[in-house]
DNA sequence: TGCAACCGATTGCAAAATGCAATCAGTATT
DNA sequence: AATACTGATTGCATTTTGCAATCGGTTGCA
């Protein structure tokens, strides 16, 4: 379950924790999505997990130590999940890989507006948005908290994206 | 063989271009390791890849527009493996991913000093290794060549790491 | 009090991927 | 002529994955 120690190279040892097809993607989930939940994961999720995999894999990340799982006070059989700070930290390679992605790959452009505007903002937006993801898993206190959150921007800039299609699809309306 | 398109999301479809335990390595070794052939890739993987699957994953590459292969002049049956343009942009996340896992993770001092002075170089630094590997994969010409290579750099901070290593554990040498 | 909906999983099973060892035919070296 | 090296391929056992059904417990509502 834990990782295998094929080599001490970093790059290798980075692959032994999410170099498989589901892990990263369930902390993109709960990074940009604000996914605390099994069911919302699992239910949320657009590239459609199986409820073995999730479990599977949130297990695995918290041995990792890249999670945390807390009751929910509101519901005894409820768990909540967070992020770690060894996870918060991944958000520089998730804006790399997004803005890798979208020049090499067929993205489709409601998904990838978020990287665009990540990729835009740079190390500042992405230090903002670790500095609220330390605050909403972590509960440390906002320090420079100025104008509206990188979450509700990029989450702003998407339903719009959402929006323009609908309209193109239906201009009827 | 090719890419399943769960969805359109960036960081789903990169990770389904290297999201698994080989294919990153293979890339690393042959931009770092600078590795052009079928044995110097199997013989010199620290991590072991097995030949069916180095055999694999080539190919999968070079259906994905990674790689490219081009008979080698010097020996009739040799084939000298190529990055592409897709590949070599990929220099930037394995230079946060090594950095990451340096942070993060177990790693070793020798297989780790690269990832150091990668980091501490920064975009710059990564640029010039960019432009390198057009020049010896592409056939581009370097037109901003000053002082020692990249990677003549991370070769020779990587031979001096072992140096030191073997002669603390040899001190009468 | 009943009962359906929801909670985080777990189980069984088929299919696919992986890892290993042996092997291949053609080429170069000696 | 013999040997070693080239990029692979094959067969096979093991492991991982993906899917569907299901589990025991909790919650909200009638």
């Amino acid at each position: 379950m834990s990782i295998d120690r094929r080599s001490g190279c970093p790059i290798n040892l980075s692959l032994e924790v999410f170099g498989d097809r589901w892990s990263l993607i369930i902390l993109r989930d709960m990074i940009f999505g604000g996914r605390r939940h099994f069911r919302e994961m699992l239910n949320g999720s657009i590239e459609g997990i199986a409820s073995n995999i999730l479990a599977d894999r949130l297990k695995r990340l918290m041995e990792l130590g890249m999670l945390t799982k807390a009751d929910d006070p509101s519901h005894k059989q409820k768990a909540i999940y967070s992020l770690t700070e060894m996870a918060i930290t991944l958000v520089p390679i998730l804006a790399h890989l997004g803005a890798w992605g979208r020049v090499w790959l067929p993205v489709s452009d409601e998904l990838s507006i978020r990287a665009e505007l990540l990729e835009k903002g740079g190390q500042p937006m992405w230090d903002k948005f670790m500095d609220e993801l330390r605050h909403e898993h972590l509960g440390m206190p906002l320090d420079t908290m100025s104008g509206p959150s990188v979450h509700a921007t990029l989450q702003a800039a998407y339903e719009a994206v959402v929006a323009s299609k609908a309209l193109a699809a239906s201009p009827a309306a």
